[in-house]
DNA sequence: CCCTTGCATGGGG
DNA sequence: TCCCCATGCAAGG
């Protein structure tokens, strides 16, 4: 759209009827091309480089220019240009991008990266405390597998959640590494699901009996029943390790699942010791493009991806993600790609050396967060995600916090016109005890550790 | 009656 | 037009 387009001003703080012709200023440089049209005000404001300063005061992303100290904004899409990152680490603002003969400032950057773990620590607590809009204020139910575990983590607000990353390592970097030594195969194991307090409210889970099998053809239409895959069968191990979590974001009451891939992963060459190898679900591309989704993020073009907040830097933007790649073709739809921040990822993680890659969200609806108890999952994410069953009795899940207390989920689906209705029964008590209720902007997501 | 369970329906993407 | 999925609803306990 081009900027004379604009009905309103662009800018998100201001939102003043759209200039007449003639009088809109140019702003910042839209993705889809042309420029954000401003009003006089804020189109004066972005020109002269105040623009974050008198609207973005209370933002987070402040950081200060390393050779002249000025207080930059680097968060926003009207301070992207406005800034440049160091190779060295830091910024540096514009004037001083226009006078190569500056020298930095001492002290203001690179120390950063040599911080004693506990100061490393500190730092992440110290992101928080810089992210006004992002802290989680209620905890979150998260199942997290790792270590051929399934387990349901709690994430909340914690200040210093985020433990043990490598010093001057983020979980890109991590991600980095992890996907440098190779695609991984990912299986489902029998898991021991298991929640981490990392919060007010930690929640582990817990499947009770062995995992079904994965079917190389899980998407069936005509798949209600499957007599010859049940799970008894040898397949039982085979699919990726995943969890999920209830959670309330600071956008509201969440729901969200992750998965986790364990570290160190097993080689893609490497077949699986029992059951049939996962190539007949997941081939090891799709292993690959799990991964590398995480990393090189494909364009996107849909609903909220606005820019990728990892490449761009702002990693606690939320932002949809491209989910993780399933062992179903089904494509999930953009609204319940995740949209979890890389912040509340690292917080996800805690201590653990794992990476979570988040999966999808679901928005919870009023029979979801109902007397009932059921909630409905999303088919292609059932399928890509969760175990495969192939009974609509389906398999137990058994969800046990980090001070013992079990919650029993029930993964099945009902028959419906030659398809498949996914659900989790029993949620009733997870819910009530995370506080969803309908309406909320509840999300449910799976992420997988790498 | 109330609750649970299983399936049907239909709006909407 | 297809089909997903939020919700309705009837049967059974």
């Amino acid at each position: 759209m081009g900027a004379a387009a604009a009905a309103r001003c662009m800018n998100a703080a201001c939102g003043a009827p759209a200039p007449g012709a003639g009088d809109w200023r140019k702003g910042w440089p839209l993705r889809s091309g042309g420029f954000a049209v401003l009003c006089d005000k804020c189109g004066l404001a972005f020109e002269q480089f105040v623009f974050c300063d008198i609207f973005h005061q209370k933002e987070s992303g402040w950081r200060d220019c390393s050779f002249c100290g000025k207080r930059l904004h680097c968060g926003c899409v009207a301070s992207k240009n406005s800034f440049d990152l160091l190779d060295s680490g830091g910024v540096q603002c514009a004037n001083c991008m226009k006078n190569p003969g500056a020298h930095p400032v001492s002290c203001q950057v690179a120390p950063k990266l040599f911080l004693p773990p506990q100061n490393n620590q500190r730092l992440f607590g110290k992101s928080d405390e810089l992210l006004p809009g992002r802290p989680l204020e209620s905890p979150s139910l998260m199942i997290d597998s790792r270590n051929d575990d399934i387990a349901i983590i709690a994430k909340s607000n914690h200040p210093f959640m985020v433990k043990n990353l490598e010093i001057g390592q983020s979980s890109n970097n991590l991600r980095q590494k992890e996907i440098e030594n190779g695609a991984r195969q990912i299986k489902w194991e029998q898991p021991t699901l298991s929640i981490g307090d990392m919060g007010r409210m930690p929640f582990l889970i817990r499947p009770q009996s062995a995992l079904e099998s994965p079917r190389s053809q899980c998407t069936r239409r005509d798949d209600n029943r499957d007599p010859t895959a049940d799970s008894t069968t040898s397949e039982s191990i085979s699919e990726a390790g995943l969890s999920m979590s209830l959670g309330i974001a600071n956008n509201g009451n969440k729901m969200e699942a992750t998965s986790t891939m364990e570290r160190p992963m097993v080689s893609p060459t490497t077949p699986f010791s029992e059951g049939r190898e996962l190539a007949t679900t997941l081939s090891p591309f799709q292993h690959a493009q799990r991964a590398r989704h995480f990393l090189t993020r494909p364009s996107r073009v849909a609903e909220g991806a606005a820019f990728d907040p990892m490449r761009d830097g702002f990693p606690h933007l939320r932002v949809a993600r491209p989910p993780a790649e399933g062992r179903g073709r089904n494509q999930l739809l953009p609204r319940y790609w995740p949209r979890i921040t890389d912040q509340e990822l690292q917080q996800i993680s805690g201590d653990s050396n794992s990476t979570i890659v988040p999966l999808f969200e679901k928005v919870l609806s009023a029979s979801d967060a109902g007397r009932i108890g059921r909630l409905v999952l999303p088919k292609a994410c059932a399928e890509a995600y969760f175990p495969p069953i192939s009974q609509p009795e389906g398999r137990p899940l058994t969800i046990q916090d980090a001070k013992g207390k079990e919650w029993h989920f029930q993964f099945r689906f009902w028959p419906n016109n030659n398809s498949r209705m996914y659900v989790l029964e029993g949620v009733t008590p997870c819910i009530q005890s995370l506080q969803l209720q309908a309406g909320d902007t509840g999300d449910l997501q799976l992420i997988s550790y790498i």
